[in-house]
DNA sequence: TTGACATGAAACCAAAAGGTTTCGTAATAT
DNA sequence: ATATTACGAAACCTTTTGGTTTCATGTCAA
């Protein structure tokens, strides 16, 4: 349970198509620097400060084999992001589901396949026409 | 298929910290500018700004509610995260897992909008003990 | 009306991000 | 030995990001 405090996480890691190329080319194999930076048009120097925030984030990992450094794609942290996005999934079920009730104008109506808790979101608006928040 | 060439994508919208706690929060409800903006350490208008990014990222929606503007969650672009995590989901189930993709040999894969290129597919290592990268 | 509230736009700023080129050093090849 | 290759570190530059303060405008309350 060592605590990641290092300078990048995950989500920062992720958000650059560069660094999210990265991972899907090192996917496949372990690959020194000068191979992975072929792929990129930029330069390897650039390559590199990218391997090193993937790597500050823990996404990747290198190895020195003679005068190169390998690098591989080490997936384990991107489970923060799928639990992450757990959370968020219930919600977009659920709005599949209501919009799923409507299309089909199921007289039921509440056939939830997915047996996760429906979250407490307002999917009508209230009935005040003015719609105060904070009367005073 | 609306093309989102729009300034910013999910992945760089959820990079910030901010931003993730303001999908959270109005997750529970839709809410008006100042309201969310007070449960934050900065500026309403900072907090704004965070609201917009997210909006161009399609993740929250705005609706005018007489002098005020209520954000409401919008979950659906959270699906492209998930699709992106669900290729690298494989690699960290099990170890046997890269193994296994080898063996069915996936032929080909499509690239999305979100920079991601499939990997190019090598079946057999470099022979080489001595792990020769480029012979020359 | 007049004043208070809710909000976005604008101008501005410091720091971070993403890139470059140059250089030093270790390992390999000849 | 000597040249070549692989790489990171450093210095530098430009653009983006995340924040601020100030101001204008629309809406509501008295």
């Amino acid at each position: 349970m060592a605590a990641p405090l290092s300078k990048h996480d995950v989500f920062q890691a992720i958000a650059d198509p560069t660094r999210r190329e990265l991972l899907h080319l090192l996917s496949d194999r372990e690959m020194p620097v000068t191979v992975i930076s072929s792929h990129f048009p930029m330069s390897r120097t650039a390559v590199s400060k990218h391997l090193r925030v993937l790597s500050e984030a823990g996404l990747v990992k290198e190895r020195k084999v003679g005068r190169e450094v390998r690098f591989r794609l080490e997936p384990e942290p991107l489970q923060e992001l799928k639990s992450w996005l757990t959370y968020f999934e219930r919600y977009w079920e659920n709005k599949l589901a209501a919009l799923k009730r409507i299309v089909e104008a199921d007289p039921e109506g509440s056939s939830d396949a997915s047996g996760i808790a429906p979250p407490r979101q307002r999917l009508v608006a209230a009935a005040d026409p003015a719609e105060r928040t904070e009367p005073r």
